[in-house]
DNA sequence: TGTACATCAGTGAACGCGCGTTCACTGATGTAC
DNA sequence: TGTACATCAGTGAACGCGCGTTCACTGATGTAC
């Protein structure tokens, strides 16, 4: 029973079905193992709707990012804001991590593959840049919050905190996309929490009770 | 000026040519960037040689881990060996990282690609993981060696000290991939070495000075 | 030392394939009157 | 409410290209006598 639907409307929703696809084909197949024809034809179009919503394989991609960045971003601050103390905050994010790690393993191998494309093509990677950029300010602000309420200080910058976490779960993803029984998330979560850990203090007016 | 070269002799120079040429191509345009045409021409050759010496592209690339590899887990044992208290072992190789990730900035990212390619492929999958398991196993026996000699203890499996500092440092390279001015080495070098402090502990029969 | 045949490293061209992108076209939706 | 034209989301086929791999062949090296 195909419902009428104003043009923008039916726009809007094959563009949902055509990301809703293309997340299902990049992650099981990989940015470069994906074609844009098994996506075209997992959401039930041709190759074709796919240039009709967005510019290119790459294109593509970032609408993705978008989409999944702020949904994570948005996930990360909410369960920081509702922590009781710091050891919980910093469990509840290292948590998350690891059960989206263990939902979606090849996410991260994904994302770095789309990464090493980017960075050959000066307009991809400033535009990759650009929302790893504003994931890196989004949880370093978040940082920030957590400092000043539970009276501790960041050692290095809080943007370099959010950095390494990052960079210590991508790796830890690419050991798990090798061998899928390295690294499991029990002993990453608490590795995760060790590491931002050496990143704190006591603040200089506070006794030295962390 | 042709000298004349036995056959067994021929052949080892050619293929050591086209290792050479491909270790250039690869870092340059990565795993899927780099053809074989290229790395033939670079070496002076034709597609065919290439496959006189080697099965397939991944079985060339293989070879290139094997040298490189071998190469690494000697330069650190030595650094290690030499070292004269731990503080200089663990910061001689956090440095040796850092100085290769300096002068070869692409190999991290390389490296990856490949696994990700070789994720996809049993195979494949299996070679690049017996080599990842074999610098793993050298890189405990070093950090066991290391921890005897200076009296303290690991926190964790040795093996999966080695896991997490190589994966944060392969996350790291790929902050740097994106975005060359981040993480600079230096930085580097000093979260690396906050990483490793964090799985040390003085051996029980020791007193408690680190 | 010389000759006849065997081997095989490397050539060069062809094969086979899949992919991202483009484009003329269609038919349903939208607009003007 | 109805008609005539304009728009444009999505079709389907073609384009253009590069790549990994294969293979019949060649000529220098090796071997046997």
């Amino acid at each position: 029973m195909a419902v009428r639907l104003t043009r923008p409307e039916r726009k809007a929703r094959t563009r949902a079905e055509i990301l809703d696809a293309a997340r299902a084909v990049f992650l099981r197949e990989g940015f470069h193992g994906a074609s844009l024809d098994e996506i075209a034809q997992e959401a039930g179009y041709t190759k074709g709707a796919v240039y009709s919503s967005f510019a290119s394989k790459g294109e593509l991609f970032l609408a993705l990012l978008d989409e999944r960045f702020e949904w994570r971003i948005a996930e990360s601050l909410q369960a920081a804001r509702v922590a009781p103390t710091l050891e919980a905050a910093m469990r509840a994010n290292a948590r998350m991590i690891m059960l989206t790690a263990q939902r979606e393993p090849t996410w991260d191998p994904l994302l770095i593959e789309f990464w090493t494309h980017a960075s050959r093509d000066s307009e991809l990677r400033a535009a990759a840049l650009a929302r790893h950029d504003r994931v890196l300010d989004a949880i370093a602000e978040m940082l920030v919050e957590l400092a000043e309420r539970f009276d501790v200080e960041w050692t290095v910058a809080p943007r370099e905190v959010a950095r390494a976490g990052g960079a210590f779960g991508r790796g830890m993803s690419l050991e798990r996309l090798l061998d899928p029984t390295a690294a499991p998330v029990a002993t990453f979560e608490e590795q995760f929490l060790t590491l931002l850990r050496t990143f704190l203090r006591p603040t200089s007016s506070n006794g030295g009770s962390p």
